[in-house]
DNA sequence: CGCATTTCCTGGTAGC
DNA sequence: TGCTACCAGGAAATGC
């Protein structure tokens, strides 16, 4: 599932190919609704970058106006028409000028957006409205870090999966670095104490940045712009190996389900929060 | 407002 | 083989 280090590599790979470019023609190949709004408006518009917030590319667009673009679970971006047409096409972008002229949004179970917005209007996009701060964010502390955990007394795990006290952490990660630091992903926010939120930022940024050097994760659907699998899938300590030898231990990793998601630790590294204190 | 729960989707797979 | 049932999950919608 396209995490943060997904989708900077995606938007690193479009950078180069979209900055600058005209849009001569959107289609719409999916049902209209709002993951597909305003597409109407592209036409026209040159796209003057393309920029990542979280989980969320941003491409401001010449006529204020910024097209955004999520994959969800199964959304990739590619370049279109050289062979026959994907299966789950969602949108097709028609640029003008040199070849690679079209970009194509395919989307398998249509839980990615790809919509054109008021520049800053975020009111129909409320996690990106309300999003945390960038992991690599120098000013981001491990202090404020800390206060952001503290507003809230939900479990880490969710917390975090909410993008609301860091950008572009999603279950991948979120297990990755809760098991680095050794902290159960039950732990209400409130209670991971300075040393810890310092720590687990730490190992997000770690993490993050291990995975978007390996080009990310592919488990499943992601792909690159150009078609190639990430490679951290075989780096993961914890994430779907339920069952396996924790790498550091050697106890088995545990799964249970937090926030709805499917969660793996260790039950020795990561203590269960009712046990914290003895 | 904060938090929990439900919903959206389809391919893959388990079970019979 | 072919059917049904269920599972995966990011973010939005809904319910308190």
């Amino acid at each position: 599932m396209p995490e943060l280090p997904e989708v900077e590599t995606v938007r690193r790979q479009l950078e180069p190919w979209l900055t600058g470019r005209r849009i001569e023609r959107v289609e719409l190949l999916a049902p209209p609704g709002p993951k597909y709004a305003g597409l109407e408006r592209a036409a026209g518009q040159t796209i003057e970058a393309v920029g990542r917030r979280g989980k969320f590319l941003l491409m401001p667009l010449s006529q204020g106006d910024e097209l955004v673009a999520h994959l969800g679970m199964t959304g990739v971006l590619t370049p279109g028409g050289a062979s026959e047409p994907a299966k789950h096409l969602r949108v097709a972008v028609e640029l003008e000028g040199r070849t690679p002229n079209r970009l194509e949004f395919t989307d398998t179970r249509r839980f990615g957006r790809f919509l054109i917005v008021r520049r800053g209007d975020y009111s129909n996009l409320p996690t990106l409205a309300a999003l945390g701060p960038e992991p690599f964010d120098d000013a981001f502390t491990p202090e404020l870090f800390h206060r952001a955990l503290g507003r809230s007394t939900m479990a880490v795990k969710t917390y975090l999966l909410s993008q609301r006290p860091v950008a572009g952490v999603g279950n991948i990660y979120a297990d990755e670095a809760l098991w680095r630091v050794g902290v159960h992903p039950l732990t209400p926010a409130a209670e991971v104490r300075a040393d810890e939120a310092a720590l687990l930022l730490q190992a997000i940024r770690d993490v993050l940045a291990a995975s978007i050097d390996a080009q990310g994760t592919t488990l499943n659907d992601y792909r690159t712009v150009y078609g190639q699998s990430g490679d951290y899938a075989d780096r993961l300590d914890v994430y779907g190996r339920a069952g396996h030898a924790c790498p550091r231990c050697g106890a088995p990793l545990q799964r249970l389900v937090v926030g709805g998601r499917g969660t793996t630790f260790c039950p020795d590294c990561q203590p269960h929060p009712d046990r914290r204190h003895q």
